[in-house]
DNA sequence: CCGATTATGATAATTATTCTCACGTGAAAA
DNA sequence: TTTTCACGTGAGAATAATTATCATAATCGG
């Protein structure tokens, strides 16, 4: 359950943080901005601050529960962070997200990260480009 | 000259824009945010408003002949876009920024694309991790 | 050199996020 | 259970980065 969650990182288990851990448990939005969270929870009746959201999200991100993206021309989205690595591919055009992981690339990344003397820690790769969704062609970025 | 990169890409010739035109050229700072460049142009005694810089900048990108990037925990940073195409390796301990290219990647990141449905048009790769660099060990985020 | 167009500097406005603070709540201990 | 109190919360103020507004000024084709 998501009070499990919650406790074995270390977090009080509160309705608000519960409420966020739910809200992103649902498939239906694998990345939302804290803004579209907020906005959600209180659409359907919750009584919670905007800042009680991020704050919430930044918990979650430092205890490794979710991860957060920050694409070109939009604002940072959390994702929750279930099985293994990846990384994204963004649609310009109507902002669909696709996720994908390559053996080859993550490989390689820890190579030229070696070579350059760096330890690495963490990488952040996006590609973006248009895609051919049914819903996309026409679509404008999202509302 | 630079007043012949502003009229190719269909820019007035302007005091302003040759002014951070020539700070990027000089090597000695490869990436910059706005705040940076405005700074150093004033500082050197020149009058610019903050706005200016955030306008030329913003045409310079979409003239293509500069290059902008977004760091995870810093402002955006701007780099001319000079030389072959390359991404990115930041230092998470003293900010250190090194350049990379690697064709394997390069190559994976138009295969993944096509295979995904999407027509490439951009990516985003930044590795993260601590260097070994002499000035590095304690040194903090840069002031 | 002139005038229409576009750029500029100063500053107000916006946007995203973080801080502040008085009050409320979770959970360890009694 | 109740008590206790550190920690969490909502509302709104504060900040930081960026963008818009507007009156003035500079560019450049004719």
């Amino acid at each position: 359950m998501e009070s499990e969650e919650l406790r074995n990182v270390g977090l009080k288990v509160t309705t608000p943080r519960l409420k966020i851990l739910g809200l992103l448990e649902k498939a239906t939005a694998r990345h939302m901005t804290a803004e579209s969270i907020y906005r959600q929870l209180t659409e359907s009746g919750e009584v919670i601050g905007l800042a009680t959201v991020y704050r919430a999200l930044a918990q979650f991100e430092a205890a490794g529960l979710i991860t957060r993206h920050h694409f070109e021309g939009g604002q940072t989205v959390y994702e929750l962070e279930r099985g293994p690595h990846h990384d994204h591919i963004v649609c310009v055009r109507c902002g669909r997200v696709e996720e994908f992981y390559d053996k080859v690339i993550e490989d390689r990344q820890r190579e030229i990260a070696t070579k350059l003397g760096f330890n690495l820690s963490d990488h952040a790769l996006t590609l973006y480009g248009e895609c051919s969704g049914p819903d996309c062609a026409g679509k404008k970025k999202q509302g």
